[in-house]
DNA sequence: AGACAAAATAGACTGAGTCTAAAAACTAAG
DNA sequence: CTTAGTTTTTAGACTCAGTCTATTTTGTCT
């Protein structure tokens, strides 16, 4: 039944050191998706078939995590579970140019305004296991702070020590389970 | 000593009307920014004279009042004082056709876009008093539910009632004064 | 009348994002 | 080995946002 049609020239991977080294070399801004794309050696029309636009780039794993912890959420209903779940799977060397040197690259707005979009689908899933949306709020603002404290300092712990610290900032009604 | 120079041919209000009337005539993706400027009379330059974007047009009132808070928040320091202060100012009046209509409208997740952003100066200028990141997020969360909650049921209260109660729903440390 | 100031405008330009149709590259049969 | 089927890549056109520069308009002041 098969036939896999026309093999993949490109990958997500190959797309995102390219325009790491465009970001290091020139500036995020000043890195069009055409460089991007003709440094990757492939057609712009192929860019968009990996990324929805230039700041995805800078944000694959944060996409990642984002995903299976939704996943996580919609699986089991537990907020605390779905953290340790994937922060722990998370070390620095799976984000090995992005945040780190960020500022490095001039990360504008355009970055700022694709964060605050992860921010938004972070309370989302947040949603599926915290019902009071001014509980939401706390929560994904709290994890999201400790992500980007983690992402931040350097040499500090593992994400999931960042993340437990700062939830533990909230009451710890705000992340309990509904059920039982 | 003044000269002033050529007076102004239009105004926030006049492209504010004209595009609120093609927003609910054609929807919000299919007017362009040629389509407000025509319909107020007025070159496309004029208009990013007056605003820097489409989206702008539907969140001139928040921006207002985004203002107005940060800037009471910098003056006492005092979120509670800052809430109390520019939310009983503001009536079911202020927002014309604004959010009431914002679904009729189609609003895209162009407007989400800004109106994150937004809430992303509201944290800005929340953490003129709270000095604790985590709690900036639960605050500023809590008082951007509020708002959602009051321009979307019609039939609420105050949006000072709204918010409040939305606020009161964090532990009550989070909001207190730093000094005293 | 002439200098000055501020706003409006024309118009060009880059780049993002979308879309369509066609070409390319591979697999599985016949 | 030829053909049909499938998927990716690609070329290219198109709309629109946003920025910028230079020019024109329209007022006031001297």
């Amino acid at each position: 039944m098969a036939t896999m049609g026309r093999p993949r020239v490109s990958s997500q991977a190959v797309l995102e050191e390219a325009a790491t080294e465009l970001f290091l070399e020139q500036g995020y801004q000043a890195t069009s998706i055409d460089d991007i794309a003709s440094r990757a050696g492939v057609s712009r029309a192929t860019f968009f078939n990996y990324f929805g636009g230039k700041a995805d780039v800078l944000l694959v794993e944060i996409d990642r995590a984002l995903d299976a912890f939704g996943q996580a959420v919609r699986a089991t209903g537990d907020i605390a579970a779905a953290i340790v779940s994937v922060a722990s799977s998370i070390t620095r060397s799976d984000i090995p140019l992005l945040a780190q040197q960020a500022d490095t690259m001039g990360a504008t707005d355009d970055v700022t305004k694709a964060l605050l979009e992860r921010f938004s689908r972070l309370k989302d899933h947040v949603a599926g296991s915290v019902t009071e949306p001014v509980w939401q709020w706390a929560v994904a603002g709290a994890i999201a702070e400790g992500a980007s404290r983690w992402a931040t300092d350097r040499d500090g712990g593992s994400l999931l020590e960042a993340i437990t610290d700062a939830v533990n900032q909230l009451p710890p009604e705000f992340t309990q389970k509904p059920d039982q």
